[in-house]
DNA sequence: AATGTTTTTCTCGACAGTCGAGAAAATAAA
DNA sequence: TTTATTTTCTCGACTGTCGAGAAAAACATT
């Protein structure tokens, strides 16, 4: 059922419109905010004033007045306005970074997993942590305004609990533990490729609106690593894109295929992951419970066989390609032709997939009809998630940073 | 990016609102519209003024005054105020009804399929039929104001192209050829199970509605028969149900499974459709042509078979039913869980289909995690598809009343 | 028949938001 | 110092929503 409208709504929306230019086109006057969003002068200043009064925004003191008349006076977001703790969970470490509100690092840390955490402390010892980042700031908690927590693994959609992952596997971990004495941020837990896609979004938006094209109407990166992750952005009617990471690595590949780890059979991961490809390549039982952890180091050793021509080593990497290329194509029967941006570690042995990735997207209908899709390959997934981590926790804040700074 | 918003869209969306209501809950009041959309009486007035004025609803004169007090006024939409025609193309007919702007219909005409009809003079056939129907109601072809078109197959989602269907096959039908000489409707072209998907989520919707619980998130419809169609409603940020017909009976099944009709290896619908259950049936090559038409009684046969014991006809059914649990599994793994809603003249085997439907669906890691979707089977699908069409074309209209009667 | 009760609908003034036009401000050039 | 130019701000008009209370239209009571 639609929803009732109303004036402070639009005021709401277009205060978000001002926001958000100011985000992605660094700062901006007056005239460029006209300009930008659409919103006729008189309106922009009722929004900046409001917002200046708010605390969310400060006029930029230094003014290089470019030409003749009045100078212009840049407005940009107030740095100190919030924070935001983005925590990366990956399986060797803990990476928490310190942003403000302008999107800028101020600290970041890192803490190597010391064996198997304990699901249940997890929450806790990640508030000891977030703790110890503000008192080295020298912020209180109550700055914190958003704690960004990604993962790999399968997410609930409505709530901070991690239902699945590879750390903690069937044990789902609740973050709104983190809350409490004076620590009340808004909690945002996204799976890994999830925020990867959201970053790619971004950019192609940026890229479309620069040369004037239309954005495409969607996209999905695909992380290739022990697992496989992907995740989907989709333009919306409202011009929006919003994101979604499916759980394509546990699709199911193969009725008969190999044991994945999460118990299933013939998921796409137990042939895709780098240790379905192992099994694969020497031969073991597919029904052999899957190793926990695979150094890259023996990927690499994998790879430079199958490049000297090791056929079974080929064979396997053929096989990865084959189940990732059938179950995008199966992907694209659901949804529409869209690029497909690989990343994570294993994009280093594309090469010796690709083969079977091309034959696997040809057996799909979809792609058949309508074309291959673009495939690229990024090789800075790190960079991404956090770009990733800010976009989501940034425009949160900016969606809420005039109902936060009226309490 | 965002969009500009502004005190015009407000009003658009409230009188939107209003409509909605109207068509949804019968003949309101003023204070029951007020109560329903959550609007001021102020609000209403205005509201329902204007719309007055527009000549979009009226009042109801009858009133049956049940207690004291000023007796209430009923309002309603304008019959008059424009006309929709639902086309429904099948594989052996088309059937035309013309339905007024608050949902009655008035005339209804069919048309066997003569043959093969040429893809390219069909829109202009399609026109023809049109006119006739108008003269015979006595009505000016302005008077149209939408034309929705429904058939089973591959829709483009931005005009009213069919790209791929079982009648035209890869010959694409362009039906916006049908305007022009005063006849100058929106044409909105859907798959058919998507206005199966569609009418099913508005029954959800208000069921949910009056017993006060939440809409399920997400819905699907599967039709069976010669093909395989699916439809998605899916919830979305803004409380509407958004609904696709992804290319479902074309996903991959086995990469190397039967010839399917259009052309591929291994869809779906090669092996849970009609013709795919009985070439497995009778054990005809995989590779065969399929037959482009079976007769249902032959189907109804087989299935007689199947039930006395007909080992072979049975695999046939068990195989269609595994190529639908993989594939509702595969769905849901890279959707959330939804409820299925089973409809078309395949349904009367679903017995036969189960033990397949539930080894497939078990197969998958999501059902595994998130359990068995609820499964409902739904025998009307006619009515379904004819209250998909009012259920579009009618909330079209609700959304360009105002500015159509502007002109 | 006149008056009160009750319920519904309508109207009025206040308030929030946007917009266009033009005033005011701030600077470089003349 | 004056003028030109550009930017920013302000004012009044317009549209929209809302709450409160007036007006309307019926039944009930005296």
């Amino acid at each position: 059922m639609l929803a009732k409208s109303s004036t402070e709504i639009v005021r709401q929306q277009n205060s978000g419109l001002v926001l958000a230019q100011l985000r992605r086109h660094g700062p901006l006057s007056h005239t460029e905010l006209s300009d930008r969003t659409g919103l006729s002068s008189a309106t922009v200043s009722a929004i900046t004033a409001e917002l200046e009064r708010h605390q969310v925004i400060e006029r930029q003191e230094q003014a290089p007045p470019a030409g003749r008349g009045r100078p212009r006076v840049s407005f940009t977001q107030r740095r100190e306005c919030g924070y935001l703790i983005a925590v990366r969970i990956s399986s060797d470490q803990l990476e928490y970074s310190l942003v403000d509100y302008g999107g800028t690092l101020i600290d970041r840390l890192e803490e190597t997993r010391r064996g198997q955490d304990e699901a249940r402390s997890f929450a806790s010892a990640l508030r000891n942590t977030i703790e110890r980042l503000c008192e080295r700031s020298s912020l209180s908690l109550g700055e914190i305004r958003v704690v960004s927590i990604s993962s790999k693994g399968l997410v609930d959609p409505l709530q901070p609990v991690l239902l699945w992952s590879p750390v903690f596997g069937d044990v789902s971990v609740d973050f709104s533990a983190i809350r409490g004495g004076g620590l009340e941020p808004d909690i945002l837990l996204s799976n890994e490729t999830r925020l990867v896609a959201g970053a790619l979004a971004r950019i192609v938006e940026r890229q479309a609106d620069e040369r004037g094209t239309l954005p495409p109407r969607a996209l999905c990166a695909l992380s290739l690593g022990h697992g496989i992750g992907l995740g989907i952005a989709h333009l919306d009617p409202s011009g929006e894109y919003q994101v979604a990471a499916p759980d394509f690595g546990h699709m199911l590949h193969l009725a008969n295929g190999g044991l994945c780890r999460c118990g299933s059979i013939g998921c796409i991961e137990a042939t895709a992951g780098f240790y379905g490809i192992l099994r694969t390549a020497f031969e073991v039982p597919s029904d052999t419970i899957p190793a926990r952890f695979v150094p890259i180091i023996e990927m690499e050793k994998l790879a430079a066989n199958a490049r000297r021509g090791d056929r079974q080593a080929q064979f396997a990497f053929r096989q990865a390609g084959l189940a990732l290329g059938q179950g995008l194509g199966r992907m694209q029967s659901l949804n529409e032709k869209m690029p497909v941006y690989f990343t994570g570690p294993g994009v280093r042995f594309y090469d010796l997939m690709e083969r079977g990735l091309m034959e696997g997207l040809g057996q799909s209908r979809a792609i058949r009809r309508e074309g291959m899709p673009e495939l690229h390959i990024i090789l800075d997934e790190t960079a991404l998630v956090f770009a990733g981590h800010l976009d989501l926790a940034l425009g949160h804040m900016d969606r809420t940073a005039i109902s936060a700074s009226q309490e």
